[in-house]
DNA sequence: ATTGCTGCAAAACGTTTGCACCTAT
DNA sequence: ATAGGTGCAAACGTTTTGCAGCAAT
């Protein structure tokens, strides 16, 4: 077990909704909190599958939308039909900036939007549970996409 | 050919890039432009099947990229996994709450986010192409979602 | 005549499911 | 003991691709 904190508040949670405790369950999320910036469920199971882990896909699968109910992770989805995760253990909340050059993502965080969510939803009369803010653009000195620009083949 | 303004439009765009104007291709952007509400490339591709229609699958979802290149239709992802396109003739920008209940799908306009992705993109360097600003939420009042209360099964 | 587009079927991709076995409670 | 979780493989739904024939230029 790597990181207690977190594993502490994943226990809880799993004893709370009556799901097993398992160490499987913990290796799943000691990889995906370790895991640096955004990866897809798949992405991550195949890590521990070069790492000589012998978690199956479907508890890989099943255990990454446990750690999203409990706010371990969060879930999310920058366009391409492939859901992503990333830590939200200790992180503060923010937005992404997706390249759409070289598919870089920057994390940003401005304070306008804070609000906004919450404010048009008591104007619809619906209470917010999440949103998601993407920005796709392109560098404009080409100084991020560097590699891209000369890679590319067209 | 039942929108005419529509299809010069498209015709133009295919001309410029040295793409082939082809009957298939008016058909999807005539039965695509008048899909109600947000679609799924597969559900164009049945309902133009139940139509008769003999268009294949390959050309629907082809010729439904061209049509977003050329800004007739936009591409929408709500975190289903699943592109979504709706139509964008003679429509204005709008962002989108999702009823994480019902699934039911609000259109907004909200003037505090028009200049958000830009003033964004110039603090980081970058220049805006899109964004999207997806909002999940449930109804406070249970009005929206009487029909998924009603008849959900848990 | 040349390309590019089409229809079809098959493959690819991420994800979910069914099932028999196993294990935390 | 027993619900629930696991690993595995097969199924799933959406999307992409390969290919032979066809049609717009």
């Amino acid at each position: 077990m790597k990181n207690k904190q977190a594993a502490d508040i994943f226990k809880d949670f799993l004893k709370n909704g009556k799901n097993r405790i398992t160490p499987e369950r913990f290796e799943v999320m000691d990889a995906a909190l370790e895991y640096e910036g955004h990866f897809g469920a798949d992405d991550l199971f195949i890590l521990m599958k070069t790492q000589k882990s012998r978690v199956s896909r479907a508890t890989v699968y099943n255990t990454l939308e446990l750690l999203v109910q409990c706010n371990l992770l969060i879930k999310r989805n920058f366009g391409e039909n492939l859901t992503r995760y990333e830590s939200n253990f200790k992180k503060q909340r923010h937005d992404h900036l997706i390249c759409i050059d070289c598919g870089k993502i920057v994390e940003f965080i401005n304070p306008k939007i804070k609000s906004l969510p919450e404010e048009i939803c008591s104007e619809l009369g619906y209470t917010v549970e999440s949103y998601s803010f993407n920005i796709f653009a392109r560098c404009k000195n080409s100084k991020s996409c560097k590699y891209y620009l000369e890679h590319k083949k067209d």
